[in-house]
DNA sequence: CATCATTTGTCCGTATGTATT
DNA sequence: AAATACATACGGACAAATGAT
């Protein structure tokens, strides 16, 4: 399963095992993984290889992880049109923890702190001289212009 | 300088105080950071601990860590305009493993295996019909209508 | 209410391959 | 060439919180 003499990091490569598993439906979004022992062994790594792997995950929003509870897949999201008008610009980057702990629900400041890891903000300024705003990139979908005929 | 009575996790307040110095300007973009075991004098922790938050640092997009060399302050991005008509649509959210391998240039591809953590993509439809278009979110900014008078 | 097993978070010792000096 | 520094990876251990019994 795992190649120690490709030169890819382990963790990478276990990341990518379980990421796999995720796609295939192995692991369905909004259920647990296998903890982290277990997952030693399922992969036949070290604990440190499995969590940084884990990590690895969460950067890309595809787990969340609560303490002394364990890993679970995160659902896809839906997201909400969000109209802006001619002029508008956006740029996309991840939120600081500021923004994290503004944006989160109170659900998700209890069991992570903030808006979990893995999600990106917009950026918005409706125009040149209007405030910018902050919009949660995994609720959001940023619409030019008319936001009839979207089909 | 670390509370382990807070109920914050170390890691995250190590977290926050390489951060604080990032923007303090006491680690420059560019410029490595001391070395983890460095860390782990410097905020009194453990190598985990160190090692959670340099990933959490990864994944916010601030540091990038090369395997064997150590970890940098990311540069600030300087985005290039990228202009979509009306009706278009766009959302943001973290690149797959192979998103990340095409949108790195040779030089990411060597050091990180594709474009660095921490940066989120542009997924953007300029029109009904059209081809969704990927775009790295750490180098473009949308711009909806003319491109012209952004200031 | 009390107890116990499970889980993540954290610390440490050790080894290794690679890059830099 | 040799030595040093570094991140990566393995293993063991303990604590604190959670959930089930």
């Amino acid at each position: 399963m795992i190649d120690y003499s490709s030169g890819v990091p382990v963790t990478r490569q276990v990341a990518d095992a379980i990421r796999a598993d995720i796609n295939s439906g192995r692991y369905r979004p909004g259920a647990w993984l296998p903890s982290e022992t277990q997952l030693t062994q399922i992969y036949e790594v070290g604990r440190d290889t499995v969590r940084d792997a884990l990590a690895l995950l969460r950067a890309e929003g595809r787990i969340t992880t609560v303490r002394k509870r364990g890993s679970r897949v995160v659902d896809k999201p839906s997201r909400e049109p969000y109209s802006v008008p001619s002029g508008a610009r956006a740029v996309t980057r991840m939120p600081t923890p500021e923004e994290r702990r503004d944006l989160a629900t109170p659900e998700e400041l209890r069991e992570f702190g903030g808006v979990p890891e893995g999600v990106p903000v917009f950026e918005v300024a409706p125009g040149p001289r209007m405030h910018r705003r902050i919009l949660r990139g995994d609720r959001v979908e940023l619409i030019f212009g008319d936001p009839q005929d979207t089909d």
